[in-house]
DNA sequence: TATGAATGAGGATTCATTCAT
DNA sequence: TATGAATGAATCCTCATTCAT
């Protein structure tokens, strides 16, 4: 619906950006099924044609927005973990840039981590590997042993997920205090990745 | 490929069982993309033209898919919360139903939790009232008081929702023993719950 | 070029007819690539949505036509066939349906006999036998051995196929009259296959 | 899949060298569908706009690959007809030259003989001309006068490139012995135009 | 209650070609 | 001599949906 406003545009550099930001706006507001060479094409003011003149298929761009993705959270992660304070406070900063990252670019969140396997068949396995960088971080706090921190780490990152999947979802109680509930959810979780009850 | 066996068929209602029963099969063997009016016409040995007699378009097909769903993981959590056992018991009893339903029905799951609001604009609102029912389940058991209650249950509720969405969009690391970590993860998010450490 | 004439549809059988004559036209005046379902059904007056109603695929519409000119081919070779004259007379019959044909209805015949088999993989092999039944004739009048009626009827079906080919695609000097061109080339071919000089 | 091997290159006339040899080679291995520009380019490292530069248009490619056919075809069958042996032995050596060159490039054939004139519209006629001179091979040997000669010719003419073509479209039996079969078929042929029954 | 016929919009991708540099 | 950027037209095919019967 809100296609054809063909003003940016310039030289090459510049229309793969626009191409890439157009996406990723379609994204976010209508999901992947949103996502046609047409209407990227229509919106930002050039061919269907063009866009295969940067990316070798539809997939291809949606790759390079996933690569973005990763580093954009990687870096915001590793900021938040470095740093000498207590084990637990370091802990619970990674994961509210976990969340912050997740609310705040949702487009990008949503085809890191939400996509079906079988619509992004043929995305590089290499890069899914990337993704568990952001999983090292937490498991790394887990000190016990290697396979009791992946153990722990996943923990803490499903929850974190399952928090950022539905307040993106919009299927949190909405008399719900948002910024409490987010603080309380990461303090259970990461308290137990660092004391765990089991 | 295994479209057209048309065999069933009869009269009303029972091609109206037909049809949804052709539809859940397709979504839980190929997804949302799998769902075609036509493909499930002809699956079920009727006109695409048919289906419109029973549902008034595609989505109210789905809305009835969701509406099956609500009501098999409402009463598989209530099964488990009636009882006499300790809380900490009945509640985890919860959470694993509402897990295994998760990856047992993951095609029912992922139209009720893991659609976006934006692809299922006209899916009435009252009935994702009926979702709050198994969040129901969580919050009842931290007695405190309803507005503490509701987001203890919030929390569990998204802690077991990123368990089940990853494991569905295969992100979790292959090496951890599948049960042991869902075990460990309701354990973690359950105790949480009846006693907080916030 | 000469698309869009619309006049023609009607009720569902004739739409179909209408549909194989134009592409039967369009195979004629431009080959294999002039044929697309967009332009079939806007000469034809329809949507190319429409095509697909009477045919699953672009190549079944192919396949239809095939089969419709093997028909055609096999009757007229049968009845020049029976008689009771000399052999080389009734050959000759033969021979000249098969030319006829060639010549009178080349849209059938090319898609019939010059299509390469890359071009039409997905024809069914079992369609193709029924080529061999226009040789069958052929063969059937050298009665040496089978082995030998093959070889033979190979022999006059290439002779007879190169003409009509070179004739086809106005491969052959324009002073030679036509006909007796025909009529000498038919003659040698039948007389070599009946009394060979090999 | 082959594609890109960029290095070779060079300049001007190498370059145009370099771009004939790739389209030959995409014509022999794919066939007339397989010539894109894009292609050939990225496969010859250039632009695909660089071809625009030696050739006015993708057809006149073809044209400058059919002229090497002729070419190459003239030479070799002149070659065989030079000689002084028995008139019937260097007229089959003249066929056999013409089948061998047919069945051994085939992409050359096809584009030199099988192509529709609508297809290739914008070839110059005087161009065919060259293909005329394949066919006098045949009818010098016919003594009898120029007109009966133009005929013997064109029937030997035809009827190898009936065998041609049907080998090509791999529409003769498997179970024939296939050099036995050309020999055979240029036997008769020969013999037709050197003494004929007609 | 059910259908057969038809549609318009849209899907990703490839093509030969042009133009300014 | 060569290119990078861009295009418009075209490809087959599938979709959910409607309407008259």
């Amino acid at each position: 619906m809100t296609d054809t406003h063909q003003p940016p545009r310039g030289t090459g550099a510049e229309l793969k950006r626009a191409i890439l930001d157009e996406a990723r706006r379609r994204l976010e507001s209508g999901g992947y099924p949103a996502l046609s060479t047409r209407k990227i094409a229509s919106a930002v003011g050039c061919t269907a044609t063009s866009i295969y003149l940067y990316f070798n298929s539809k997939d291809a761009l949606i790759h390079a927005l996933i690569e973005e993705g990763f580093e954009d959270l990687n870096s915001k992660m590793m900021a938040a973990i470095e740093g000498d304070g207590p084990v637990l406070e370091r802990l619970k900063d990674a994961a509210r840039a976990y969340v912050r990252f997740g609310l705040e670019r949702t487009a990008y969140y949503e085809i890191m981590f939400m996509l079906r396997p079988e619509q992004m068949e043929r995305f590089p396995a290499e890069s899914y590997r990337r993704a568990r960088r952001s999983l090292d971080a937490f498991a790394s706090f887990a000190s016990v042993s290697p396979a009791e921190g992946l153990k722990r780490g996943t923990i803490v990152l499903t929850a974190l997920h399952g928090l950022v999947a539905l307040l993106i979802a919009q299927r949190v109680d909405a008399q719900l205090d948002r910024e409490e509930l987010i603080e309380s959810a990461i303090h259970a979780a990461c308290t137990a990745a660092v004391a765990p009850p089991f």
